[in-house]
DNA sequence: GTGTGTGCAAACTGTTTGCACGTAC
DNA sequence: GTACGTGCAAACAGTTTGCACACAC
């Protein structure tokens, strides 16, 4: 977790204007704690900018992934961003399905996996999804993809 | 792994036409190891069928999906399919970058990771990419991803 | 004042749908 | 013969790009 000023910070150091617009998406990651679609994004920001379009929240996402504020990740029902995490060892996730909050998995199965000799791992993927002690009790039933 | 008549034995017992379209999507599958892009699937079936069009092709590819022939999965790069796994137990993949060929992984990571009494747990993902013996052996560089 | 950020419109990719014709059954 | 499968065209969602104006520096 970043502070609003933290990420503005980074911003400016690296040239770039920090606009209102780009202070109040820095504003909307440092408070969510989990993932945002681009959509969820524009929502949000359409309701105190008037006239935003599509394209901005777009460069702008992708102006602070390349920045490495946001990481991008690729979920089934699309591509999502969230703050990019400070944990300075590698982990894993778990992720609620309806907030979208994510836990650390501090577990890599990697090293108990057995890889033949002649495969090369290059990297790895290992998500948990579900719905966290908030979530699960208003959502007790619903999507049941095992 | 299935024979391209028993996919199509499948496909007719539910009431679906035969068609040599089909008949040839089953084949391909059959003897393709790892997944296809739809865009693999219209190029290789568009050498036999001139006036192939991209949109017979996904709609197939959904039957054949809905069937439980084949089974979809999302990838950063976008949709893949491949015949649906006919392992009776549950089991993970290592999936070639190249050839997009898999080999199952009978360790399930979830088996060992602790999960917080109050996380309710849907569903999980676990995926190794690398290069396999054939393919490690050509592309030895290039794709630096951890 | 200069150059980057923005909104608008349009392009673009991947995917889906409506329709009329063709074909498996 | 009938209903499903196909190709074509168009629609559609998500994302990207070109341009002119606006604003952070």
């Amino acid at each position: 977790m970043q502070t609003v000023e933290e990420i503005v910070g980074v911003m400016s150091s690296q040239g770039l204007r920090v606009t209102d617009q780009r202070r109040t998406l820095a504003g909307l990651f440092a408070d969510t704690p989990g993932y945002l679609s681009p959509k969820d994004v524009y929502d949000y920001m359409g309701r105190t900018y008037s006239g935003l379009s599509f394209d901005t929240v777009y460069r702008n996402l992708r102006v602070m992934e390349e920045l490495g504020v946001l990481e991008q990740v690729v979920f089934e029902d699309g591509v999502k961003f969230k703050l990019h995490c400070r944990e300075t060892h590698h982990h894993h996730h778990m992720i609620c399905l309806q907030c979208g909050r994510t836990h650390p998995i501090t577990f890599c199965p990697m090293e108990q996996t057995k890889v033949p000799g002649d495969f090369t791992v290059v990297k790895h993927k290992f998500e948990v999804f579900g719905y966290c002690s908030s979530c699960s009790q208003e959502e007790p039933s619903a999507e049941g993809k095992a």
